[in-house]
DNA sequence: ATGAAAGCGCTAACAT
DNA sequence: ATGTTAGCGCTTTCAT
């Protein structure tokens, strides 16, 4: 690799300064002054200088990058735009504050701790974004001891007041979800949602929940469902959902991929969306309304998710008193044709 | 932040040898006595050490991270599927060579091109992987002039010679997906496809030439059409193209998505897949098989993709005797519903 | 097999 | 306003 290596000192001596007033230079310090900026940026400009930022990172202790841990390969997420849309909201808030971002896979839990771990103490980032939260989480324990900035994408399992976060009313949002169902005449509503140990999970089942008996119907558990679907085992859970003596006439699902698996199954089964039974799900991803019929969704704001995330991030990693935060994006049910009245028996 | 600061010396010194003989360790050396080499390790799990990468770096000058420019924000492509699966396959290739990788946006191109020169000059990264190659491409010229280790995804559109590269032959994959077409009877095919300044977009379009130019079909100007749309723009286009005197009896489409914003325009206009028209779309995204009715799709093996790209870039920087290569990933027709034989009229 | 010492290229006190 | 100097924490000759 051809590498001329220009280094501070041959600024400094084509400048006639010493290293430390390029340093200054660069850093655009306000007492230096304009002849002699003007002098070695020129000088700068000739060299076609660069700076180094390992060596900025190591005097500095600081490297203007913000670290990530990606899912793994297999995970599900990946298979949905949520993970895409999250992160182009996080680079956008650190490009504006002209900071990177460096990532790292981790195919165990195991491996996921090691990865932060040398991200952190290898110093090759300032702060951290963790995607999501497990029940126990041991990312979450250790940045916490070591007192190292770090925001969280969704709602701590605990230590609520000590850790900044960004997430939405999961809880309004689902039980908004469900209340416009009910105000269409529904009664008999099943939830669909994802693994139980996501809190984000347990947040929307438990608006589901409020909207029941806010509206004094009865809940039962067979109107439950777990699954991380996308595949074959949700269809079946569909079957036999609808296959109860009194099936749901409509159904909340916490993602519109799944709700497009739904969908299928339905049609399988001869069953008509919005006709026969109303669906709302989440996010809203450009998907919702490609389909048929267009779904209800409701928006979430992904993008915002991960801005939000990085911005406060920043402000963190740059003063350190700044304080704890809960940071909640809006949601918005957005209509579409997925749902509509029940007729009348 | 807390931060004790573990340091080579520390280690050193509780272990009572010399640094140098600490590093040795680390990069374990094959000249130094197992007790010694136990005894530093003690040391090092007593203290809870983790070198510091910056260091590391600074002094081996080596990073052991991969470079990649993220599209930007507005950019289509983050509707897609594509980005996050070719960032799967980089990642996954990148973890088990132990790389981490370092992303930045650019919002134009002269950003972008900003963003590359801070990570190359600023010795952030010991490679890069380029998403894509445009007409006149100035990163491609930088990193070449600077003889800087990278790999496209996709063609270059120069210098085709000097570029390791990796890429479908999207030339043959479109041909067949023609030809799938040709052999089911149709004669009129129309090409749905995007932006011509992409390299990928200009050979699929050869191809498609190419299958019905062996099969003796007249081209068609007005069947070949070139949108970004995903959005309104094309449902126009698809409008016009079926209100053409001798409307298309097929379509191929260079994208899932694409192919869903086709099927439902279609639908308003009441015209049925496959029965009055057959399509073949490329990607072969999960969209694909749960969209109704369910995509032919060329295959392109988009993991693959960013696996072999961060693959081989690991091989050019690890060997700098690496031979350019062009790595052509092979595709695969995947058969569903939405193509069929061309009825006798 | 191990230690001593000189950098890697930069920043930041401290001097002037 | 600018120069001098001492690190930042590691790797790597060169000694021994």
């Amino acid at each position: 690799m051809l590498d001329i290596a220009v280094t501070i000192k041959d600024v400094a001596k084509l400048a006639n300064v010493a290293p430390s007033t390029v340093s200054r230079v660069i850093a655009d310090s306000p007492r230096i002054s304009e002849a002699t900026k003007r002098k070695v940026n020129e000088a700068m400009g000739k060299l076609g200088y660069h700076p180094n930022l390992n060596a900025r990172s190591l005097a500095s202790q600081s490297t203007q990058t913000i670290g990530l841990v990606m899912p793994s390969s297999g995970d599900v997420v990946f298979q949905n735009p949520f993970f895409p849309t999250v992160l182009q909201g996080i680079s956008e808030g650190a490009h504006e504050k002209k900071y990177a971002l460096h990532m790292t896979t981790g195919k165990s839990e195991k491996e996921t701790l090691e990865a932060v771990v040398e991200m952190v103490q290898g110093k090759r980032v300032d702060g951290m974004i963790l995607l999501k939260s497990k029940v126990e989480d041991k990312i979450i324990s250790y940045l916490l001891k070591r007192n190292f900035p770090f925001v969280l994408i969704g709602k701590p399992y605990k230590n609520v007041e000590e850790i900044t976060h960004v997430d939405n009313d999961n809880f309004r949002a689902m039980q908004e979800a469900t209340e416009h169902l009910i105000m269409q005449g529904h009664h008999q509503i099943a939830f669909i949602g994802g693994c139980l140990e996501l809190v984000v999970t347990v947040e929307r089942l438990l608006g589901y929940e409020r909207a029941l008996r806010n509206a004094g119907i009865e809940l039962k558990n067979e109107y439950i469902i777990h699954e991380e679907f996308l595949r074959e085992g949700g269809q079946e859970a569909v079957k036999e959902l609808m296959s109860l003596e009194n099936p749901p006439t409509a159904l909340v699902v916490v993602d519109d991929f799944m709700a497009l698996g739904v969908l299928n199954t339905l049609d399988e089964l001869g069953i008509s969306v919005p006709e026969d039974i109303s669906i709302v799900s989440f996010n809203n991803v450009l998907l919702s309304e490609m389909v048929k019929p267009p779904l209800t969704s409701v928006d979430i704001n992904i993008f915002d998710l991960g801005y939000q995330a990085s911005k406060n991030l920043i402000q963190r990693i740059e003063n350190s008193n700044e304080p704890i935060k809960r940071i909640i994006i809006p949601h918005k049910l957005i209509e579409r044709s997925s749902c509509c009245h029940l007729k009348n028996k």
